[in-house]
DNA sequence: CTGAAAGCGCTAACAG
DNA sequence: CTGTTAGCGCTTTCAG
């Protein structure tokens, strides 16, 4: 391995010199580095970043901790962050966190051991010891897509309430009256956000929430399904259902099906955030999208600055829009039985 | 920031002996070892693991290169690598390549930069420059998925072949005898292999592989939507169609739908993979079940064993198995018009 | 514009 | 079992 020290001594120069054609071309004359750049191109040198990390205390890595990778709504982020990161030179570290608070914490001390310049962390709960410290370490940190419940920091947010009134809305526009609501477990920030705008629609449209028809489970397809079922053996059963993502409709629109019903004849589905599976399933799932992959670019880009420029200037929250995409899983109700 | 002068002098000890509490704790008697232990407590002594990598030259992490994360095939195999690495300490840092060259060659000469141990890459092409290099300069490389024609490399792959084969058989055993495929572009080994373990199972049967039917296209649901209408133009249409991934025979379907066709009553679609998408598409997708995650992590242990034990044994290529998983997207052939 | 020199925090012989 | 002493390869004052 070729180092600074090979380079300076073939071109005749100190390493002080080849480090700064390295960082600061602009502080050498223009003849002295095309020299040294010639050496470092004839010997093939390649600068050692650990070297340079030790001793600038930047690495050039940002920590990036999701649930799991495999779940299509993370990893579109994932693929926002790693680009928005390899385009200011940046690589990200995946942590698949599973939600387990034991791994975050063993993460995030990996971690920092590894020096990483910032972190961005999509975490499921609401309130997060580990978060708090890496907080007080003073480590560059952004939120994305969750927040916490009583501790402001930066973070790109989608109105979930908005979005969820949207498609709640939308089912309503269609002469739906008698809506369920699949959710998430409601230890989320977001679930509880989108609960509020399934409320919200359905007060101003005069009606009323009904607590059968509210029903809460883990994100899977299995429970999506288990979900279904249950929806079905409701008499009458609901015309229509707004599931808190595109998991859990995609599950109910099999667990309705199961039981004999027709999506979208029987009951309408939509979902919420538009990932692959929206587009993949059939029928083609009416859904509200989230900006997902443009989060994980902001979200970069928000750290990136924040690297940048050491002014701590103060929290910021971004919260994009939502917007309904009315694809074929919903239509008008055939009857309007509503109890 | 606190280090091992700090912990070596608040414990009475050389920095040799704090770094070998760290490093071979069973070197150092117990009774110091424990007021080291006790010290590094007190002070929340965090290792600086840049500073370790510079010294002992191992970084502990490991680049993961693949074309997009964002496909769920990539998201399974990223996901069985990052939970292997983890296991063993090992970090990944992901990298989308998008089957570009030139990002590849960018990315691996920063991952040469940041001294990564080892490198997994989950390449298009069949052959390839980049890799070559990498494995020239000595670097630990791993392929998954997908090999090089004329280099033989340590690698985890498929029975593409025998997976193929299972497919087509499946339907050649439902009663089929008028079978179209579906493929990937024939620059990428995965697709020659399955290729021919369809023209295989046709021969068998005692049929021939026609030309008309074979279908070549890149692997995306917009293009297998396009098959699946030219594959309904044709007339007869096939009554059965292997599809060489589960996004394209999901493309398939909603394509062959789109020309009033039926899954499976008109025709049977049998995919490739067994991503999240073959379960979640309706009808769920009779598939090619590849062991992905799994694949993931033997490749990282296959990688890791390497960087341990320095021994350049030979080449090593692991073939998993595939399996045939059935599912709602295939049934007998409502009548045997075949030309 | 350039060079000398002092680290960054840790590992790894080598002595003892 | 423990300490001393060189580095690892690069950045960064501080002089000149």
């Amino acid at each position: 391995m070729t180092t600074i020290y090979d380079i300076a001594r073939a071109a005749g120069v100190s390493i002080a010199t080849v480090s700064r054609v390295l960082n600061n071309p602009n502080m050498v004359s223009e003849k002295t580095r095309r020299r040294v750049e010639a050496v470092m191109k004839e010997l093939n040198y390649s600068p050692n970043i650990v070297a340079a990390a030790l001793s600038s205390k930047r690495t050039y890595s940002i920590g990036l901790l999701l649930p799991d990778i495999t779940n299509p709504f993370f990893a579109e982020i994932a693929r926002g962050a790693e680009d928005e990161g390899n385009r200011h030179g940046f690589n990200v570290i995946i942590c698949n966190t599973d939600n387990q608070l034991e791994k975050e914490k063993n993460y995030v001390s990996l971690l920092l051991q590894k020096q990483v310049d910032g972190l961005i962390f999509a975490t499921a709960e609401t309130d997060h010891q580990v978060i708090r410290e890496v907080h007080a370490k003073n480590l560059p940190l952004v939120l994305i897509a969750r927040e916490m419940r009583d501790l402001v920091l930066d973070a790109v947010l989608v109105d979930n309430r908005k979005g969820a009134y949207l498609a709640t809305r939308h089912l309503l526009d269609l002469g739906h009256r008698y809506i369920a609501m699949v959710s998430e477990p409601l230890t989320i920030t977001s679930s509880i956000e989108r609960l509020e705008g399934y409320q919200q629609a359905l007060e101003e449209a005069g009606l009323a929430v009904q607590e059968k028809l509210l029903f809460q489970t883990p994100s899977t397809l299995a429970w999506g399904i288990e979900a279904g079922h249950r929806l079905m053996e409701l008499s009458p059963p609901p015309t229509a259902v707004f599931a808190g993502n595109d998991v859990l409709a995609i599950g109910v629109i099999k667990g309705i099906r199961e039981k004999g019903g027709k999506v979208p004849e029987d009951v309408s589905v939509v979902g919420f955030d538009n990932t692959i599976l929206a587009e993949v399933s059939d029928p083609p799932l009416t859904t509200v999208a989230q900006p997902i992959y443009e989060m994980g670019i902001l979200a970069t880009r928000k750290l990136i600055n924040r690297l940048q420029s050491k002014t701590s200037s103060r929290v910021e929250r971004t919260i994009l829009q939502a917007e309904l995409v009315v694809r074929k899983s919903t239509q008008p109700p055939k009857c309007n039985n509503y109890p």
